[in-house]
DNA sequence: CACATTGTTTTGTCAGACAATCTGACACGT
DNA sequence: ACGTGTCAGATTGTCTGACAAAACAATGTG
């Protein structure tokens, strides 16, 4: 019912803590690659820089790590993570088993989610083609595959998946090299949804365990270079 | 090589510090139905009872939070989280997911996985045998699904497997009487694996798919009773 | 009865302090 | 030379106390 008083939905303000706004800044600083993996992440330091008291810093911190952005040592503090080998491949073998799952659900999934998961193909595609930031780049790619995990239509399984991406995140802010391949992948994904489309789960199955096991390789290459 | 004085990679003490043991006895007292489900933890409240800070409190219940064992609204403080239907169905639905991922990788997974699988419904089935307690059976029920998920070789989906698993345990902690399903059920896991063994993995992950349905079934049953 | 105002409770954040622990360096005894 | 004990410095873990901001309950006023 358009025109009700009744129904605002869609209108929210953001309630920031200061916490969040810590550690919104801290996560920007890693991505941006101001923080090198392995700093460590002093709280007296860090109250200081960001003008908030140390408590604040520590919450901050420790939503960091909860989050796999940073590692904490008893008694040692915490550092950026440092993205290894094991890890890496472990992402891709977890982001496999999710949005294989969503691929397999295509035919049965809501409407809504199948719509979801075009519009970030054309997004992330009208990214490419305007040349846009090498962030953004990001960003729509991987909520392009985020939303390959919406057609399970579980909330949990979604927000899972953003977990692993974040932490893909953080080893991509490490080797923006990568940026070349983002046209291929373009096409690739084109590809992927193309055989959705037309019914073959299967194959779009296999196609994604290839392209995971790619963008694995191609990730682990450039962090042997770095 | 027994005996070198080198390696001693098996040993490690446990460091426990206070908010570790605050949480701990939160969730123990969750587990054990101390606190209904919805009941306000106030920090002040709580810092007295456990003899603790408020700080100490504040971040023992970010981690109930952080494991969805707690809700928390802004300025409105934390309550122990509140099993709702779509989250029970949401639970099992990811479950699903990443344990049925598990069931079609049998074959290729490791034989050390693969044993702790058959481990896993062992002491499970003991438990039942012995009549153990309802915490136990719980515990051990949920360890061989855990276990399921161990064999795609992934420690994140592990762990985000125990993360659905905690939630579930919440739930289970509201609606005891469940416990008679136990034995039933000893008897659908052991059909499980003797389907994986003789190499039946679509037949198995079917079979899983409607255990796990009938199992949210009850204990949606359960919850409306209540 | 609707509405504005006030008071109370609880959280969010801060400041300062102390104990426990880790790190590294140095002296000591074998 | 090797291992051990000890110490100072740095950093975290925890406590105490306090205040501002927000939400809730009750009150007063038209």
């Amino acid at each position: 019912m358009p025109g009700a008083t009744t129904s605002f939905a869609t209108l929210h303000v953001e309630h920031s803590s200061t916490v969040d706004r810590a550690a919104a800044e801290l996560r920007r600083a890693i991505f941006d690659g101001e923080i090198e993996s392995g700093t460590p992440l002093r709280e007296l330091a860090l109250a200081e820089s960001l003008g908030v008291s140390r408590p604040t810093v520590r919450e901050a911190l420790g939503m960091l790590v909860a989050e796999g952005l940073a590692t904490r040592q008893p008694n040692r503090g915490v550092n950026v993570a440092a993205p290894e080998a094991s890890s890496v491949r472990d992402v891709c073998r977890a982001r496999f088993v999710l949005e294989g799952a969503g691929v397999l659900r295509w035919a049965e999934a809501d409407q809504v989610d199948r719509d979801h998961v075009r519009t970030c193909l054309r997004d992330y595609t009208d990214s490419v083609a305007a040349g846009a930031s090498y962030q953004e780049l990001n960003q729509r790619h991987l909520a392009f595959h985020v939303s390959l995990v919406g057609l399970t239509q579980s909330a949990r399984l979604v927000s899972m998946a953003e977990l692993l991406v974040v932490e893909l995140k953080l080893a991509l802010a490490q080797v923006d090299r990568l940026r070349r391949n983002a046209h291929d992948q373009a096409d690739s994904h084109t590809a992927l949804v193309t055989l959705m489309e037309d019914g073959d789960l299967e194959g779009a199955h296999e196609f994604l365990r290839e392209h995971l096991a790619e963008a694995a390789d191609a990730i682990l290459n450039a962090l042997q270079v770095s």
